[in-house]
DNA sequence: TATGAATGAGAATTCATTCAT
DNA sequence: GATGAATGAATTCTCATTCAT
């Protein structure tokens, strides 16, 4: 049906099942996406999903860690240390949104799936710790009032957490990414720069 | 073990049922929580647990029912409408987190697990549209801006968000739930308050 | 709902028992229908089954037996020794195709379910033993030409198994019970009686 | 115990298994005859049975296919247009008990089970309606008087209920074979030949 | 390199059957 | 006499995983 078996080289056949689980993942959801399914949508033989992965498991984390670093290397090629702290922060929540609109199943997968699935989440939060922190660090530079840093990283765990709701959003199409990234924006700004304590 | 079967009405049976397949669900997941676990958690035999529920869904959309309703009991309790708004929105905010605190299981059985299990996010998307629906209507009604609905919706959801995810910090103990409070009550008096378009 | 449980004598819980059963097994068959759904017929509890018949193999049995003995009823109602032959197979047949109209579903308990159900052909094969006996003895005391007993034996075994296709057509309301007993009298008459060996 | 899984081509495998389960459900029943047992009858684990045949409905059904195929066969093959009618009557009952003398598990299971059976009653259905048009046309074809189709087809269920009880009593070997061809094709010809309305 | 063939282990679900009241 | 409550034991079916080629 398909033709022989091709031998490709290895680097793209990992590419090849990476992208199969990724869909049978996103689709199914971690338990219900077998084995056999990722195989036969990547066209190849289940021995070898298991030659190069070894384990469902490992599949999965595989996957999270690709995407994972695609997403970072998204943010990363957005900053942009010359500009003013607001562009620089307008800019980062285009890029994670831009790139959540264009990769739903990767935000899914990677983020939905694994973060409430005990055994990867940590693969998740070690990403989202540099999210917050990173967020902190902005919040901290750019208010005009003085906090902890703990206080810092609370507003800055709130943000993250609306930048996740909304991107859920986005993800599934429910509203626009820019209104989203103006609104982010703003919340980030406006909003927490001037928390005082009461 | 715990010796004969103690007859029991139908009633308390039930509950120490719910209470077991929570804590089951909680612990491993709705898929890696098998029917076997959640009846000798419960110290009952599995045909008991389908003679009452019929199946391992509708165990589970038991669940979610009945935490949603001691959830939305504990919001709807705090409710005070001689109150200030602002303050209004801090007794609503503490009773949110108060609960998440003290019922971390139901908080994770209930949203995070449900959210994200295709079939059942339906249950939780109702009371999170209603918990937008009503965050969208205060901000209206306190805010010294005009806005569209659908960018009050929008803030609404934002501000949902990170009210979620500071309380799945606040369920895992790695923040405290006053400090939670404050922050969310400002996050949504002053930031969102004074939000304006570019 | 159905009203307090009622007292009845012994007699009548056994009709009503039964006659449940027969409709329950006669839908779904011997293993797909459940003693659940058999006291449900019946409004009355399981343990009640079980009182007055031991157990699902009993109740089916009985079912057999009092179905076997109506049956019986009808046929030995039907004879009258001071008629003709003819007459007389006239008569048994329709008394017999009779039988079969008016209870379809004893006769798919009684007969077709019992009689490929190994633990119960014995039941079933009784019956059909003396029906074939019979039906021996009235070709043989009708026939013009000798032929071995055996031989008067295969005939009858032929037509009864005629008859029993026939019942079929009968109770599945494919064919109507007039012409059938035609049909199965001629058949008896004129096809056996002639009959020589080569 | 039989030594290590063989690698068996599919084509083996597939007729290794129907053998087995032809065998377990002739001697249970389709209901009591379970995934298990046939397994093991035929020395392969039960997802075997499952990776060939998806359930227990689509293996019994694959039986009764295979089965139904050897039986048309047998009697296709007997079948010779250079006979006469009568000595063609001979041919086709006598292979038709031959078949059934030397399979009497495929008649179980393809008939007298699948009969019975409410969801595979279809598959039988078919073979026998053939049967009975066939017997009809015969019938109509040598018979000196003139009837009704509907009258024929009447007749030809009778004749084949006949042959039906008739092989069954060749199956358990309690009649001998030649003389119940005999008696059935003097059951066909002389029997019915000469039948007429009242 | 690649896979068709195979399985151990465990999942959800159902049933006939029995106590304790 | 009658039943609500309870279960041991199977049953069908699926899945991650591994050989033998």
């Amino acid at each position: 049906m398909t033709g022989r078996p091709k031998r490709l080289p290895r680097a793209i056949r990992e590419q090849q099942m990476l992208d199969a689980a990724i869909d049978v993942f996103a689709e199914h959801g971690y338990h219900a996406a077998s084995m056999n399914a990722i195989a036969a949508r990547a066209e190849i033989s289940k021995p070898m999903l298991y030659l190069y992965y070894g384990s469902k498991d490992e599949l999965f984390a595989s996957c999270i860690r690709r995407e994972s670093t695609r997403f970072l290397d998204a943010l990363t090629g957005a900053a942009d240390p010359s500009l003013s702290p607001r562009e620089q922060l307008t800019h980062g929540i285009r890029a994670f949104l831009g790139f959540v609109h264009q990769n739903r199943q990767s935000w899914h997968v990677m983020y939905r799936q694994a973060m409430y699935q005990k055994s990867f989440a940590d693969l998740v939060t070690g990403s989202r710790e540099r999210a917050v922190e990173l967020t902190a660090l902005i919040l901290r530079s750019s208010s005009r009032e003085p906090h902890s840093n703990e206080q810092f990283r609370l507003m800055a765990t709130a943000l993250i957490g609306a930048g996740e709701a909304v991107a859920d959003r986005v993800a599934d199409g429910s509203i626009d990414k820019e209104a989203a990234v103006d609104l982010l924006v703003n919340l980030g700004w406006r909003g927490l720069a001037g928390k005082k304590p009461q």
